[in-house]
DNA sequence: GCCGTTTTCGGCCCGACTGTTTTCAGTCG
């Protein structure tokens, strides 16, 4: 059976994490992963580029050894190595070794002296006290895993939005004490990844204790891991862990850098640094003992020949060879949108009239939005019939008819039907300004039949942009099983546009797959799905991720004007 | 296991905090 990148990643990096275990090689294990996470991180299947006989090598981190392994797993589905280890290491140790403060060595104490192999094992072994006695162990040790085995997991990432509120409120907080610089958020928060695992801080202040104390101080922390000079991390009533790092202005820049990440882009940028005698770290860039830059980003990037790199492409995705030939992109950025394409009023499922959302979006400088409603075979949305459509297109006409600097344009939401046909008629579809058409039901086919049906969807010459592609809600739903390379090919040889749902528990497209569809001439729209017109707002979460796909102003449609625009929905 | 405008062998990022060590290993980011 074929396997998808995601599931040769996982192949990979769980053979990393064992053969960590197992000791041996450090590097070794290193090398797995990241193999897993270049595979993860891929805009092209690696059954595609197996099919066109590229090779492997030619990625990052993967040399002949792995290239033959990956290609082995990608064919057969197998992956002896990792059968093999599993095998040798029986049990949960990945369950186990992903516990707060147990690691390979720990992990392998637990099994070695306890015959600890599973997380009811060592639940046992935690009540009895057992593991007080082992050498290397401690009583604090085992205090702190009987907490983590008796707390149920929680989510272990949170929706960047969600992060966002508690930063807004936390930052404020902290910039309200004295004898504090800059406080600024880091992290995959800064990288704008559209979940954080937890929220870096960072802060320039005379005295870290103070500051750490300060963030310990905060309503609502529940508990404080960490507490030292530089460094304080503390746990959120939320669940959300708080790290915040303390350094001095001089080195604001290289901490910025260090804390932003991504881990892989910092490794990446050391060993330049490394290549040429010095040495990057969180205080600077250092030839030997001398600073030779540190207290901003761009003086950092510079000295190592390098372009300023935007947070959102530090992802160790080909950024730095850009940056190095000064061929990164001018990514896109808010004040680019001149509209928005997607956008619901009352007349389906919408809070508010029409007028209210095109008011809405006026006062957010835009030029224009196309109101596209439900259409009638979403029924619990009341979405409209031919009949109703046609009555909101004369009520749009009367609102247009007022206005000269902003343009209603008359649009669908239309239901993609299992069959690939569309919820609507022709001859209905051919009066609106756009059609944006959208899954919303049946996503249990399989990926085959999906992708039939989307791309039968695309065949109708009135589509002009497909809305949410995958179908996911981040933490609540997968993508529906489809095959994203056959439509984004489809979608090029159409003339056919994708959409950036903006809404944050969406973010579909997703940064991968905005890239690859850049990559084979499509263009995307960047739309919020608006039901409210604070719903609006939400389009900063979508320029985010457009942003983390290395999409510029050009490959927008709503960066253009009006009649620009109009131009691109034609077909 | 990967990789090379110092190398095809000998390296592989770097520092803060904790707990158990009695001067530092392990974990984490």
């Amino acid at each position: 059976m074929p396997l998808h990148n995601v599931e040769i990643a996982k192949m990979l990096d769980q053979t990393g994490e064992l053969l960590e275990i197992q000791g041996g090689n450090p590097f070794r294990a290193r090398a797995y992963r990241r193999a897993a996470r270049v595979v993860g991180g891929l805009g092209k299947s690696i059954q595609t580029l197996i099919a066109a006989d590229k090779d492997l090598t030619e990625l990052p981190g993967i040399g002949d050894d792995l290239a033959a392994k990956i290609t082995a797993i990608a064919t057969t589905g197998r992956f002896d190595l990792l059968e093999q280890l599993k095998h040798e290491l029986p049990g949960d140790l990945g369950d186990i070794a992903a516990l707060p403060g147990v690691g390979p060595k720990r992990l392998k104490l637990l099994y070695d002296r306890l015959g600890v192999r599973t997380l009811d094992e060592l639940r046992r072994c935690a009540a009895a006290g057992r593991l007080r006695d082992v050498k290397g162990l401690g009583g604090k040790f085992e205090i702190r895993l009987r907490e983590a085995l008796q707390k149920p997991a929680g989510p272990s990432r949170f929706r960047l939005s969600v992060v966002e509120d508690e930063a807004d409120a936390l930052l404020a907080f902290l910039r309200d004490a004295g004898g504090v610089g800059a406080v600024v958020a880091a992290g995959s928060f800064r990288r704008r990844r559209e979940t954080v695992g937890d929220l870096d801080i960072l802060a320039t202040a005379r005295d870290g204790w103070k500051i750490g104390d300060r963030l310990i101080a905060y309503e609502n922390v529940v508990k404080t891991l960490a507490h030292g000079p530089m460094r304080t991390s503390v746990e959120l009533r939320s669940g959300l862990q708080v790290d915040l790092r303390v350094v001095p202005a001089a080195s604001l820049g290289a901490a910025l850098i260090y804390f932003t990440g991504s881990k892989a882009h910092n490794l990446a940028l050391r060993r330049l640094a490394q290549r040429r005698g010095w040495k990057l770290n969180e205080y600077g860039l250092f030839d030997q003992d001398h600073r030779i830059a540190g207290s901003t980003e761009q003086a950092v990037y510079r000295k190592l020949g390098l372009s300023y790199i935007p947070s959102e492409l530090r992802e160790d995705r080909g950024e730095i060879a850009a940056a190095r030939t000064h061929s990164l992109p001018a990514l896109v950025s808010l004040a680019d949108i001149r509209g928005d394409l997607h956008v619901h009023s009352n007349w389906s499922d919408g809070a508010v009239p029409i007028a209210v959302m095109a008011e809405a979006a006026r006062a957010r400088g835009y030029g224009y939005i196309a109101l596209t409603d439900h259409s009638q075979h979403l029924a619990i949305t009341h979405g409209l019939d031919v009949e109703r459509l046609s009555r909101q297109t004369d009520e749009i006409d009367r609102l247009n008819a007022r206005r000269e600097d902003f343009t209603i344009l008359k649009g669908i939401e239309v239901d993609i039907l299992t069959d690939g046909t569309l919820d609507l008629p022709d001859s209905i579809l051919a009066r609106l300004d756009l059609v944006v058409a959208a899954v919303h039901s049946r996503f249990d086919l399989s990926a085959k039949a999906q992708t039939d049906r989307i791309i039968r969807a695309m065949d109708n010459p009135h589509v002009s942009i497909v809305a949410h592609p995958t179908g996911r809600l981040i933490g609540d739903r997968d993508a529906y099983a489809v095959d994203m390379e056959r439509l984004i090919e489809a979608a090029a040889g159409h003339g056919c546009h994708f959409e950036i749902n903006a809404e944050p528990d969406r973010l579909d497209l997703s940064d991968l797959h905005a890239r690859a569809a850049k990559a084979a001439g499509v263009k995307l729209a960047i739309s919020t799905d608006a039901h409210s017109a604070d719903g609006l707002d939400f389009m900063r979460f979508g320029v985010d991720q457009a942003r983390r796909g290395w999409i510029e102003p050009g490959d927008i449609l709503n960066t253009r004007q009006l009649p620009a625009l109009r131009k691109l929905l034609k077909r």
